[in-house]
DNA sequence: GATTGTGAATTATTTCACAGCT
DNA sequence: AGCTGTGAAATAATTCACAATC
């Protein structure tokens, strides 16, 4: 088994959801090419991702659409459903309570925590808000996989310190600054201020007439 | 001038952070090993990202923290404000209008708009929701440089199309799908699917035995 | 003595190109 | 004939290592 890169694993998520739209449209084989042309990837780059994990093609004929949907799912973990819990139950956090396409893809939210007491009670979208002080012996009872951080900057770190020693590997962090997690711990971020920022450079640059790549990192 | 990667970008981001954070402290000077500590980065990668954009330290003392500052600020235009609307006023979009940390560092939502008829005319946080039909003449008329766009999957290249047609040159894209843009127009995009499903890729993975890349693109 | 700036070396990722199946 | 799977080649990103400078 090779060793995978990030972008690796970002692109096979494009590539199973563009199967899926095509498979329920009742295609039944697509090239490299094709599935390339639709992910705005090369077909070489397509059929180097999919080596990493076995070899899913018919030479002459291409992929199976819904074996390699399938093959797909399995790799990237998605056959299951993981439980979420979110911590942080601000602006961003709430939103992501509700926003139903996340339990439609197998990461339901099944509960969430904050430090406000005014929040603590309220329910939303199904779930009652929790006292943050509840979390770590919730995370364990409730066997918690992922860990949704919408905490401000100033104790995401900490935040994520608990998180950890209660035995969560895998967290996404929406504080925009660095954090640090032990091996084996699975860390992903999403910083909107750094995107912004890039689009920022990307003005500027424009402007004083500097080519720039124009990310389009999906 | 260097050509610039989009990482060198993103770090360029993180060391401002941390430079703004350590200067009001009153910290005067910084080597290139502190701040790729704090960044996460090595001190060589540090040096290699500023030297795309010049020369700013001093050998054997580092950098001036206030002086490089205001350089990355500089290099990453954000000096100015830019004049930002929001495309796309439902969970997502709402909660980006209420974070004020935007309007902080820059990047105030001027503008907002929705398709629906029933959010239209709702003020939030100090904006008013106008029609979908309004945004064109809207985008040009106020001279929006961003547009962040939080509409649903299967509008999203058509209103990217529409944003573009207008003149906008930098858009940051939330829905989770594969949007195209011409040449000299920038393209963020933000993808929680995406992040989720590369933390049940590791999760997954982990069980498996293999070994993964615990991701920390900030 | 410490730290930068930067070519050279290394490592990672992407693309090429073609033998081998269907 | 068409398309995959994959070594080899090309390109990109990162790290090394050291002369230059403060």
């Amino acid at each position: 088994m090779k060793k995978v890169s990030e972008s690796t694993v970002a692109r096979l998520s494009v590539y199973l959801r563009l199967l899926s739209e095509r498979e329920s449209e009742g295609v039944e084989m697509m090239s490299s090419g094709e599935l390339a042309k639709l992910a705005g990837a090369t077909a070489a780059q397509v059929r180097k991702d999919l080596s990493a994990f076995g070899t899913f093609g018919k030479r002459g004929l291409g992929y199976p659409v819904a074996e390699l949907s399938g093959v797909l799912r399995s790799i990237l973990g998605l056959e299951r459903h993981w439980r979420v819990a979110l911590v942080g139950a601000g602006r961003i956090g709430m939103a992501l309570l509700g926003y139903q396409d996340f339990r439609r893809q197998g990461f339901p939210i099944v509960s969430a925590f904050d430090a406000d007491r005014t929040k603590v009670g309220q329910r939303r979208h199904g779930v009652t808000i929790r006292a943050d002080a509840e979390m770590e012996r919730a995370l364990v009872e409730e066997a918690i996989e992922i860990v949704i951080v919408a905490v401000p900057v100033e104790v995401a770190q900490e935040v994520v310190d608990r998180v950890v020693r209660s035995g969560v590997r895998a967290i996404l962090n929406f504080a925009p600054t660095k954090i640090e997690v032990p091996a084996g711990v699975a860390l992903k971020n999403v910083n909107m201020a750094l995107e912004l920022e890039a689009l920022s450079y990307a003005l500027s640059a424009g402007r004083r007439g500097r080519r720039w790549a124009a990310g389009a990192r999906a």
